[in-house]
DNA sequence: CTTGGAATGTCAACAAGGCTGACTTAAAGT
DNA sequence: ACTTTAAGTCAGCCTTGTTGACATTCCAAG
Protein backbone atom coordinates (compact mmCIF):
# COMPACT_ATOMS: atom_id res chain seq x y z
CA UNK A 1 0.00 0.00 0.00
CA UNK A 2 0.81 3.39 0.51
CA UNK A 3 2.90 3.14 3.91
CA UNK A 4 5.45 1.12 2.76
CA UNK A 5 8.08 3.47 2.78
CA UNK A 6 6.28 5.17 6.21
CA UNK A 7 8.87 2.48 7.92
CA UNK A 8 11.86 4.82 8.06
CA UNK A 9 11.55 7.48 10.26
CA UNK A 10 13.78 8.38 13.17
CA UNK A 11 13.80 6.95 17.03
CA UNK A 12 10.81 5.22 17.70
CA UNK A 13 8.60 3.35 16.01
CA UNK A 14 5.95 5.39 16.68
CA UNK A 15 5.29 6.37 12.68
CA UNK A 16 4.39 2.48 12.33
CA UNK A 17 3.36 1.06 15.80
CA UNK A 18 -0.15 2.43 16.38
CA UNK A 19 -2.07 0.58 19.50
CA UNK A 20 -5.10 -0.26 19.92
CA UNK A 21 -5.70 2.27 22.36
CA UNK A 22 -4.47 5.32 20.31
CA UNK A 23 -6.80 3.94 17.67
CA UNK A 24 -9.63 3.72 20.38
CA UNK A 25 -8.96 7.47 21.77
CA UNK A 26 -9.09 8.19 17.66
CA UNK A 27 -12.33 6.75 17.32
CA UNK A 28 -13.89 8.61 20.83
CA UNK A 29 -12.86 11.73 20.14
CA UNK A 30 -14.40 11.59 16.72
CA UNK A 31 -17.45 10.36 18.32
CA UNK A 32 -17.84 13.09 21.13
CA UNK A 33 -16.51 16.43 18.21
CA UNK A 34 -19.09 15.43 16.24
CA UNK A 35 -21.80 16.08 18.64
CA UNK A 36 -19.96 19.52 19.80
CA UNK A 37 -19.84 19.78 15.77
CA UNK A 38 -23.56 19.65 15.66
CA UNK A 39 -24.75 21.02 18.55
CA UNK A 40 -24.79 24.53 18.42
CA UNK A 41 -26.64 24.86 15.09
CA UNK A 42 -29.27 21.69 16.02
CA UNK A 43 -30.26 24.40 18.73
CA UNK A 44 -31.18 26.76 16.17
CA UNK A 45 -32.86 23.80 13.98
CA UNK A 46 -35.06 22.87 16.79
CA UNK A 47 -36.52 26.19 17.58
CA UNK A 48 -37.64 26.11 13.51
CA UNK A 49 -38.46 22.71 13.70
CA UNK A 50 -36.37 21.63 11.31
CA UNK A 51 -33.79 18.53 11.14
CA UNK A 52 -29.79 18.24 10.79
CA UNK A 53 -31.38 16.95 7.08
CA UNK A 54 -32.25 20.93 6.20
CA UNK A 55 -29.28 22.16 7.34
CA UNK A 56 -26.89 20.10 5.30
CA UNK A 57 -29.44 20.79 2.34
CA UNK A 58 -28.87 24.46 2.95
CA UNK A 59 -25.30 24.26 3.42
CA UNK A 60 -24.97 22.54 0.18
CA UNK A 61 -26.99 24.46 -2.15
CA UNK A 62 -25.47 27.41 -0.56
CA UNK A 63 -21.70 25.93 -1.08
CA UNK A 64 -23.10 25.63 -5.25
CA UNK A 65 -26.15 27.89 -5.80
CA UNK A 66 -27.88 26.94 -8.90
CA UNK A 67 -27.41 22.97 -8.54
CA UNK A 68 -29.45 20.19 -9.53
CA UNK A 69 -31.61 17.80 -7.57
CA UNK A 70 -28.77 15.06 -8.84
CA UNK A 71 -25.91 16.78 -8.17
CA UNK A 72 -27.11 17.31 -4.25
CA UNK A 73 -28.58 13.46 -4.17
CA UNK A 74 -24.91 12.17 -4.96
CA UNK A 75 -22.90 14.68 -2.57
CA UNK A 76 -25.55 13.89 0.18
CA UNK A 77 -25.87 10.35 -0.05
CA UNK A 78 -29.32 9.84 0.83
CA UNK A 79 -32.42 8.78 -2.04
CA UNK A 80 -34.04 11.13 -3.85
CA UNK A 81 -37.35 10.22 -1.65
CA UNK A 82 -35.99 11.58 1.52
CA UNK A 83 -34.06 14.51 0.02
CA UNK A 84 -37.40 15.59 -1.44
CA UNK A 85 -38.93 15.45 1.62
CA UNK A 86 -36.59 18.15 3.33
CA UNK A 87 -36.74 20.27 -0.07
CA UNK A 88 -40.27 20.77 -0.29
CA UNK A 89 -40.49 21.73 2.72
CA UNK A 90 -37.83 24.56 2.17
CA UNK A 91 -39.35 25.32 -1.28
CA UNK A 92 -42.60 25.30 0.90
CA UNK A 93 -41.62 28.03 3.71
CA UNK A 94 -39.91 30.42 1.02
CA UNK A 95 -36.30 29.08 1.72
CA UNK A 96 -35.33 27.90 -1.43
CA UNK A 97 -36.49 28.41 -4.98
CA UNK A 98 -36.63 25.48 -7.67
CA UNK A 99 -36.32 26.92 -11.18
CA UNK A 100 -36.28 25.06 -14.25
CA UNK A 101 -33.35 24.33 -16.07
CA UNK A 102 -33.08 26.57 -19.31
CA UNK A 103 -30.58 24.05 -21.57
CA UNK A 104 -32.31 21.05 -19.87
CA UNK A 105 -36.11 21.48 -18.65
CA UNK A 106 -35.54 18.63 -17.06
CA UNK A 107 -33.09 19.78 -14.58
CA UNK A 108 -33.98 21.89 -11.77
CA UNK A 109 -31.87 24.43 -10.36
CA UNK A 110 -32.04 24.96 -6.77
CA UNK A 111 -31.56 28.73 -5.24
CA UNK A 112 -31.49 29.82 -1.66
CA UNK A 113 -33.58 33.24 -1.74
CA UNK A 114 -32.78 35.76 0.81
CA UNK A 115 -34.56 34.12 3.60
CA UNK A 116 -32.55 30.67 2.62
CA UNK A 117 -29.26 33.04 2.95
CA UNK A 118 -30.48 34.71 6.32
CA UNK A 119 -31.17 31.15 7.64
CA UNK A 120 -27.71 29.72 6.31
CA UNK A 121 -25.57 32.81 7.51
CA UNK A 122 -27.74 32.20 11.11
CA UNK A 123 -26.58 28.42 11.13
CA UNK A 124 -23.10 28.38 9.91
CA UNK A 125 -21.82 31.36 12.02
CA UNK A 126 -23.11 28.98 15.28
CA UNK A 127 -21.01 26.15 13.91
CA UNK A 128 -18.10 28.17 12.42
CA UNK A 129 -17.39 30.09 15.74
CA UNK A 130 -17.28 27.03 17.63
CA UNK A 131 -14.33 25.73 14.86
CA UNK A 132 -12.86 28.91 14.96
CA UNK A 133 -11.78 29.02 19.09
CA UNK A 134 -11.03 25.94 18.32
CA UNK A 135 -8.84 26.58 15.52
CA UNK A 136 -7.33 29.47 17.37
CA UNK A 137 -6.68 27.41 20.71
CA UNK A 138 -5.10 25.03 19.03
CA UNK A 139 -2.91 26.88 16.40
CA UNK A 140 -2.09 26.24 12.84
CA UNK A 141 -0.13 23.23 12.71
CA UNK A 142 -2.61 20.96 14.36
CA UNK A 143 -5.42 22.75 12.30
CA UNK A 144 -3.34 21.46 9.04
CA UNK A 145 -3.06 18.08 10.47
CA UNK A 146 -6.20 17.55 11.62
CA UNK A 147 -7.30 18.62 7.56
CA UNK A 148 -4.81 15.66 6.55
CA UNK A 149 -6.34 13.13 9.12
CA UNK A 150 -9.61 13.92 8.08
CA UNK A 151 -9.61 13.80 3.94
CA UNK A 152 -7.42 10.46 5.05
CA UNK A 153 -10.26 9.26 6.33
CA UNK A 154 -12.45 10.13 3.65
CA UNK A 155 -13.61 7.27 0.72
CA UNK A 156 -11.55 8.12 -2.94
CA UNK A 157 -15.08 8.96 -4.01
CA UNK A 158 -15.91 11.20 -0.71
CA UNK A 159 -12.36 13.33 -1.18
CA UNK A 160 -13.56 13.70 -5.18
CA UNK A 161 -16.16 15.29 -4.03
CA UNK A 162 -15.03 17.53 -1.55
CA UNK A 163 -12.26 18.68 -4.01
CA UNK A 164 -14.46 19.72 -6.29
CA UNK A 165 -16.63 21.86 -3.76
CA UNK A 166 -13.28 23.57 -3.14
CA UNK A 167 -12.24 24.12 -6.08
CA UNK A 168 -15.65 25.26 -7.36
CA UNK A 169 -15.44 28.07 -4.92
CA UNK A 170 -11.58 28.82 -5.67
CA UNK B 1 -22.14 38.04 15.62
CA UNK B 2 -19.38 37.06 16.64
CA UNK B 3 -17.14 37.71 13.73
CA UNK B 4 -16.97 41.11 13.92
CA UNK B 5 -13.35 40.57 15.07
CA UNK B 6 -12.62 38.21 12.00
CA UNK B 7 -13.01 41.39 10.15
CA UNK B 8 -9.73 43.03 10.74
CA UNK B 9 -6.74 42.14 8.54
CA UNK B 10 -5.63 39.85 6.21
CA UNK B 11 -2.05 40.37 6.80
CA UNK B 12 0.69 37.78 7.81
CA UNK B 13 -1.13 36.22 11.19
CA UNK B 14 -2.50 32.85 9.94
CA UNK B 15 -2.80 32.24 13.88
CA UNK B 16 -5.22 35.04 14.13
CA UNK B 17 -7.32 35.02 11.18
CA UNK B 18 -9.49 32.49 9.61
CA UNK B 19 -11.29 33.35 6.55
CA UNK B 20 -15.15 31.48 6.06
CA UNK B 21 -13.85 29.87 3.74
CA UNK B 22 -11.04 28.01 5.43
CA UNK B 23 -13.47 27.21 8.38
CA UNK B 24 -16.27 26.27 5.74
CA UNK B 25 -13.75 23.29 4.70
CA UNK B 26 -12.89 22.43 8.03
CA UNK B 27 -17.02 21.88 8.62
CA UNK B 28 -17.22 20.01 4.94
CA UNK B 29 -14.67 18.00 5.66
CA UNK B 30 -16.73 16.81 9.14
CA UNK B 31 -19.18 15.71 7.19
CA UNK B 32 -16.93 13.70 4.59
CA UNK B 33 -14.52 12.40 6.76
CA UNK B 34 -17.53 11.43 9.61
CA UNK B 35 -19.64 9.45 6.68
CA UNK B 36 -16.01 7.18 6.18
CA UNK B 37 -15.65 6.67 9.60
CA UNK B 38 -18.94 4.93 9.90
CA UNK B 39 -18.92 3.62 7.16
CA UNK B 40 -17.41 -0.06 7.62
CA UNK B 41 -18.97 -0.59 11.00
CA UNK B 42 -22.22 0.58 9.32
CA UNK B 43 -21.95 -2.66 6.62
CA UNK B 44 -21.06 -5.27 9.31
CA UNK B 45 -24.36 -3.88 11.43
CA UNK B 46 -26.78 -4.21 8.54
CA UNK B 47 -26.33 -7.42 8.10
CA UNK B 48 -26.84 -8.37 11.60
CA UNK B 49 -29.84 -5.98 11.94
CA UNK B 50 -28.72 -3.71 14.07
CA UNK B 51 -28.05 0.08 13.83
CA UNK B 52 -25.24 2.83 14.82
CA UNK B 53 -27.02 3.28 18.21
CA UNK B 54 -25.84 -0.89 18.97
CA UNK B 55 -23.10 0.10 17.77
CA UNK B 56 -21.96 2.93 20.57
CA UNK B 57 -23.73 0.93 23.42
CA UNK B 58 -21.54 -2.20 22.68
CA UNK B 59 -18.46 0.29 22.63
CA UNK B 60 -18.93 1.85 25.67
CA UNK B 61 -19.72 -0.70 27.76
CA UNK B 62 -16.53 -2.57 26.68
CA UNK B 63 -14.92 0.22 27.44
CA UNK B 64 -16.32 0.13 31.22
CA UNK B 65 -17.53 -3.25 31.65
CA UNK B 66 -19.92 -3.29 34.42
CA UNK B 67 -20.81 0.19 34.19
CA UNK B 68 -24.42 1.26 34.78
CA UNK B 69 -27.41 2.01 32.39
CA UNK B 70 -27.25 5.55 34.07
CA UNK B 71 -23.72 5.90 33.37
CA UNK B 72 -24.21 4.63 29.82
CA UNK B 73 -27.01 7.37 29.49
CA UNK B 74 -25.14 10.08 30.38
CA UNK B 75 -21.88 9.47 27.62
CA UNK B 76 -24.36 8.39 25.24
CA UNK B 77 -26.42 11.67 25.21
CA UNK B 78 -29.69 10.24 24.79
CA UNK B 79 -32.90 9.26 26.31
CA UNK B 80 -32.50 6.50 28.99
CA UNK B 81 -35.67 5.44 26.79
CA UNK B 82 -33.78 5.35 23.59
CA UNK B 83 -31.16 3.52 25.11
CA UNK B 84 -33.11 0.97 26.87
CA UNK B 85 -34.83 -0.23 23.19
CA UNK B 86 -31.01 -0.78 21.65
CA UNK B 87 -30.36 -2.45 25.01
CA UNK B 88 -32.99 -4.76 25.21
CA UNK B 89 -32.46 -5.84 21.76
CA UNK B 90 -28.39 -6.78 22.46
CA UNK B 91 -29.64 -8.85 25.79
CA UNK B 92 -32.37 -10.61 24.21
CA UNK B 93 -29.81 -11.41 21.55
CA UNK B 94 -27.24 -12.52 24.26
CA UNK B 95 -24.52 -10.00 23.12
CA UNK B 96 -24.97 -8.20 26.78
CA UNK B 97 -25.68 -9.21 30.28
CA UNK B 98 -27.57 -7.04 32.45
CA UNK B 99 -27.12 -7.73 36.45
CA UNK B 100 -28.99 -6.39 39.20
CA UNK B 101 -26.69 -4.18 41.14
CA UNK B 102 -25.89 -5.87 44.31
CA UNK B 103 -25.37 -2.53 46.56
CA UNK B 104 -28.34 -0.85 45.39
CA UNK B 105 -30.76 -2.66 43.42
CA UNK B 106 -31.84 -0.20 41.47
CA UNK B 107 -28.81 -0.37 38.93
CA UNK B 108 -28.21 -2.43 36.53
CA UNK B 109 -24.76 -3.30 35.60
CA UNK B 110 -23.87 -4.30 32.19
CA UNK B 111 -21.70 -6.94 30.53
CA UNK B 112 -20.76 -8.07 27.07
CA UNK B 113 -20.67 -11.70 27.08
CA UNK B 114 -18.37 -13.69 24.94
CA UNK B 115 -20.39 -13.42 21.94
CA UNK B 116 -20.94 -9.66 22.80
CA UNK B 117 -17.15 -9.11 22.79
CA UNK B 118 -16.34 -11.21 19.96
CA UNK B 119 -18.74 -8.01 17.93
CA UNK B 120 -17.01 -5.81 19.37
CA UNK B 121 -14.15 -6.69 17.58
CA UNK B 122 -15.53 -7.17 14.58
CA UNK B 123 -16.95 -3.68 14.65
CA UNK B 124 -13.81 -1.76 16.60
CA UNK B 125 -10.98 -4.03 13.50
CA UNK B 126 -13.10 -2.39 11.21
CA UNK B 127 -13.34 0.77 11.97
CA UNK B 128 -9.53 0.56 13.20
CA UNK B 129 -8.52 -0.51 10.48
CA UNK B 130 -9.78 2.69 8.39
CA UNK B 131 -7.85 5.49 11.40
CA UNK B 132 -4.80 3.18 11.28
CA UNK B 133 -4.64 3.57 7.53
CA UNK B 134 -5.19 7.27 7.83
CA UNK B 135 -2.95 7.47 10.92
CA UNK B 136 -0.36 5.84 8.70
CA UNK B 137 -0.99 7.53 5.77
CA UNK B 138 -0.21 11.49 7.88
CA UNK B 139 2.05 10.73 10.34
CA UNK B 140 2.10 11.48 14.13
CA UNK B 141 2.33 15.15 13.83
CA UNK B 142 -0.72 15.68 11.68
CA UNK B 143 -2.32 13.06 14.00
CA UNK B 144 -1.57 14.85 17.23
CA UNK B 145 -3.28 18.03 15.55
CA UNK B 146 -6.02 16.42 15.08
CA UNK B 147 -7.01 15.47 17.87
CA UNK B 148 -5.84 18.66 19.37
CA UNK B 149 -8.68 19.97 17.43
CA UNK B 150 -11.00 17.27 17.99
CA UNK B 151 -10.57 17.96 21.54
CA UNK B 152 -11.32 21.83 21.58
CA UNK B 153 -14.28 21.32 19.57
CA UNK B 154 -15.75 19.18 22.35
CA UNK B 155 -17.94 20.80 25.28
CA UNK B 156 -16.46 21.58 28.43
CA UNK B 157 -18.57 18.08 29.61
CA UNK B 158 -17.28 15.98 26.64
CA UNK B 159 -14.05 17.10 27.70
CA UNK B 160 -14.59 15.90 30.96
CA UNK B 161 -16.03 12.28 29.64
CA UNK B 162 -13.57 11.92 27.08
CA UNK B 163 -10.59 12.21 29.43
CA UNK B 164 -12.30 10.18 32.52
CA UNK B 165 -12.82 7.27 29.66
CA UNK B 166 -9.27 7.56 28.46
CA UNK B 167 -7.61 7.49 32.30
CA UNK B 168 -10.62 4.15 33.33
CA UNK B 169 -8.17 2.68 31.03
CA UNK B 170 -4.77 3.84 31.85
C1' DC C 1 -41.82 2.06 61.18
C1' DT C 2 -43.76 4.45 57.77
C1' DT C 3 -44.15 7.42 54.28
C1' DG C 4 -42.80 10.64 50.65
C1' DG C 5 -39.46 11.77 47.39
C1' DA C 6 -35.61 10.75 44.42
C1' DA C 7 -33.29 7.53 41.50
C1' DT C 8 -33.51 3.85 38.26
C1' DG C 9 -35.34 1.34 34.81
C1' DT C 10 -39.50 -0.34 31.69
C1' DC C 11 -43.44 0.11 28.55
C1' DA C 12 -46.15 2.69 25.02
C1' DA C 13 -46.81 5.90 21.58
C1' DC C 14 -45.20 9.36 18.42
C1' DA C 15 -42.01 11.99 15.01
C1' DA C 16 -37.97 12.64 12.05
C1' DG C 17 -35.60 10.97 8.56
C1' DG C 18 -33.41 7.22 6.55
C1' DC C 19 -34.86 3.24 3.14
C1' DT C 20 -37.28 0.45 -0.94
C1' DG C 21 -40.60 -0.10 -4.60
C1' DA C 22 -43.92 1.38 -7.96
C1' DC C 23 -45.48 4.91 -10.80
C1' DT C 24 -45.97 9.48 -13.51
C1' DT C 25 -44.41 13.29 -16.24
C1' DA C 26 -41.47 15.64 -19.14
C1' DA C 27 -37.54 16.15 -21.87
C1' DA C 28 -33.49 14.27 -24.23
C1' DG C 29 -31.02 11.14 -26.91
C1' DT C 30 -30.85 7.70 -30.57
C1' DA D 1 -40.90 5.88 -32.30
C1' DC D 2 -38.46 3.99 -28.42
C1' DT D 3 -35.45 4.31 -24.61
C1' DT D 4 -33.18 6.72 -21.10
C1' DT D 5 -32.76 10.25 -17.80
C1' DA D 6 -34.31 13.83 -14.25
C1' DA D 7 -37.43 14.77 -11.15
C1' DG D 8 -41.39 14.26 -8.30
C1' DT D 9 -44.99 11.49 -5.68
C1' DC D 10 -47.30 7.96 -2.91
C1' DA D 11 -47.14 4.17 0.20
C1' DG D 12 -45.02 1.68 3.61
C1' DC D 13 -41.18 0.10 6.40
C1' DC D 14 -37.22 0.61 9.98
C1' DT D 15 -34.16 2.86 13.26
C1' DT D 16 -33.64 5.90 16.71
C1' DG D 17 -34.63 9.95 18.72
C1' DT D 18 -38.49 12.10 21.80
C1' DT D 19 -42.33 12.42 26.01
C1' DG D 20 -45.46 10.59 29.27
C1' DA D 21 -46.95 7.17 32.51
C1' DC D 22 -45.61 3.71 35.63
C1' DA D 23 -43.08 0.21 38.72
C1' DT D 24 -39.43 -0.68 41.73
C1' DT D 25 -36.03 0.43 45.00
C1' DC D 26 -33.64 3.20 48.23
C1' DC D 27 -33.19 6.62 51.74
C1' DA D 28 -34.20 10.05 54.93
C1' DA D 29 -37.47 12.72 57.83
C1' DG D 30 -41.15 12.43 60.65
Amino acid sequence: MAELHSAQSHGGESLLFLTDEQLRQGIEAMFFAYRGFTADPDLILQELSYGRAHHRAIHFISCAQGTTVNNLLAILGVTKQSLNRVLRTLIADGLVESRVGRMDKRERHLFLTDAGLALEQRLSDAQRSRMRAAFRQVGPEAVAGFRKVLEAMMDTEMQRQYRALREGRG
